[in-house]
DNA sequence: CCAGAGAGTGTAAGCGCTTACATTTATTTT
DNA sequence: AAAATAAATGTAAGCGCTTACACTCTCTGG
């Protein structure tokens, strides 16, 4: 990488009149320094333009600054979100943040958490929890802390920082029961390898036994991440001979598509069919009418992952045992026009 | 990083029975050594889990396999998608993607771009062109290739790749100013530091230059990123004397923003009042009436531009001069509802 | 049958930094 | 003022890998 003229330590020391001993630390441990010898060691290191050598410092501190995280893609506005707050936490304790997408799949999820571990990755964030234990074994093994975000399970083994998917699910379902629905139908993400969709179909199903609602009556479609799985898989749902009269959604992007076939329908939303989504993305607030959904405080979620994933990588620093630390986030019901009571027979 | 009990290159050597030099053959150059020892060599690097250490690779080999981006933010489904091609391409070329953001800051831009080449990036992608000056001679300095990207200037400097955000944009308000619209707005994204915004100005600028368009009554008004901007903003322009009959939107983002609160005002678009937007996010293709946008190459962008940043990283290895490589992508206008003809008046 | 070539492997010198330990210098204690 | 202690700095040994060069062994052609 850098070039025959881009300056070492050793040519700072040279300059300054000082060991290399004595710059690295007044780059690491400035007070450590008398301050005659660091300005002028400083100056130095400003006149020649160094900055450190970043793999010769990974392999001698063997620690690298840097936090990786494996998202299932970047093209989704909650994850976008969610890590850009995570980064905007870790730049400010002096690492950065290496980004892999795995595409949704858990080979691929994988092979990314291994790349990066390879790279020196000091500690991880992962989506969810469903994965490979041999995942889990290789991290321990390694000693790399990471945090499971976007999901909360009580007394899990691991960090995980998020929220009950099930409980949220569960009381959105609740709300839409509450106003009287009795046939619902739900749009489910791809629930392959995917807990957060999978908990917010049980969460549905809960709410459904506790009102005594048939499971018959209850209408799952799996649609992709796309507004044309949604309409398609909303076309499907209002063709059975029992139409719901509210079609809980996985996720805003779901519940967007399904509200744009129910028009191209010529339903009306609410009066017609119910619609509500998960997630609260911003869209979910401009769609007409705007989609009562569930808030999930991604932002919040990406500071808190990213204070833990620091404070673990300083504690295995110190030589500590690293603990797993989990934190709960909150969510609740965004009424926005979407939900209404259902149409009188 | 690693713990005591990670195997190192020499663990992998003497439990082959080979020198390091062989191990390190086996798994860059496989084909400078005989098969049988290359056997031998992989099974005791799988018994012994051996990956190789980050550092001590890049400090050995001077590269890293990195290549850094730093973009706006990751909150704008635009670059997410850029980057999400930008990265799947890379990474098939066994490099890994390092992200950081610059919340549309100058400054920190400029100290992310050293941040990342300090981490050891060995090569970088940006976006758009206008930056100090410095931070392009600390590039060419450490000899590190770049691309920028959102943008195409015929005949730039550097390696460009995009598209005219000028002409892009000029076509558009050509487009509008056929239908007969006379009185036009332009809701404009930031445009300090922000050369993609004020391309998008100066392109609706030509086109009413080139009609006969006063300036007088072409009215442009700034607004962040955000729906909420957007419909303030849209609120004041169409309290001016003479309402325009046509508002283009610098972006999707604001154009939603005043689809929006156009509807709010009672106005029907486009039979009141028409609207167009920029750059084709998925979200312009479900608002009701859907927005007439720019289609913009996303994905393509990323692609392209990580094909360019690895053909560069390669040749500098090879102790190639580098040359810049530009591409220039083709934008297309993607009619949908919310351009229409002017009213009567 | 041997010199010369070529393939496969080993030896060992770094790459640029951090840090334990040794040494020097300044400060405090007696 | 000497001795004891503390603070500042220097010395030098790695960290784990790549790779130039040296070496050994086979194969070729004369």
């Amino acid at each position: 990488m850098p070039n025959q003229n881009v300056p070492t330590l050793e040519d700072v020391a040279r300059a300054a009149n000082v060991s290399t001993a004595t710059v690295s630390r007044c780059l690491n441990t400035p007070e450590r320094v008398v301050e005659k010898t660091r300005e002028r060691v400083m100056a130095a290191v400003e006149a020649l333009g160094y900055s450190p050598n970043f793999g010769a410092q990974a392999l001698a501190a063997k620690r690298t600054n840097t936090i990786g995280a494996v998202i299932p893609t970047m093209e989704n506005a909650i994850f976008a979100r969610g890590l850009q707050a995570f980064q905007e936490t870790i730049a400010q304790n002096k690492s950065t943040l290496l980004v892999a997408s795995s595409s949704y799949r858990q080979d691929t999820e994988e092979e990314q958490v291994r790349a990066l571990v390879a790279r020196g990755a000091d500690a991880l964030l992962l989506i969810g929890e469903s994965r490979n234990p041999e995942v889990y074994e290789f991290l321990r093994n390694r000693k790399i802390p990471y945090v499971l975000a976007w999901i909360y399970k009580e007394g899990s083994e691991h960090s995980v920082v998020g929220f009950d998917n099930r409980a949220a699910s569960r009381a959105m379902a609740d709300r839409v029961l509450a106003l009287g629905h009795r046939r619902i139908a739900m749009i489910a993400g791809v629930m392959l390898h995917n807990d957060r969709a999978r908990d917010r179909v049980l969460g549905v199903r809960d709410a459904a036994a506790a009102h005594g609602v048939p499971m018959s009556d209850l209408d799952v479609v799996e649609a992709p991440y796309t507004f044309q799985d949604a309409e398609d898989a909303f076309s499907v749902i209002m063709q059975r001979e029992k139409r719901p009269t509210a079609v809980i959604c996985g996720n805003d992007i779901l519940a967007i598509g399904a509200l744009k076939q129910a028009k191209a329908m010529g339903l009306r939303v609410p009066e017609d069919v119910s619609i509500t989504g998960f997630d609260d993305v911003e869209i979910a607030g401009v769609t007409e009418p705007a989609i009562t959904t569930v808030h999930v405080p991604h932002r919040q979620m990406g500071h808190v992952a990213a204070e833990i994933l620091i404070r673990q990588v300083q504690s295995k620093a110190a030589g500590t045992e690293i603990i797993p630390e989990s934190r709960e986030l909150e969510t609740y019901i965004v009424e926005r026009g979407s939900l209404g009571p259902p149409p009188a027979e």
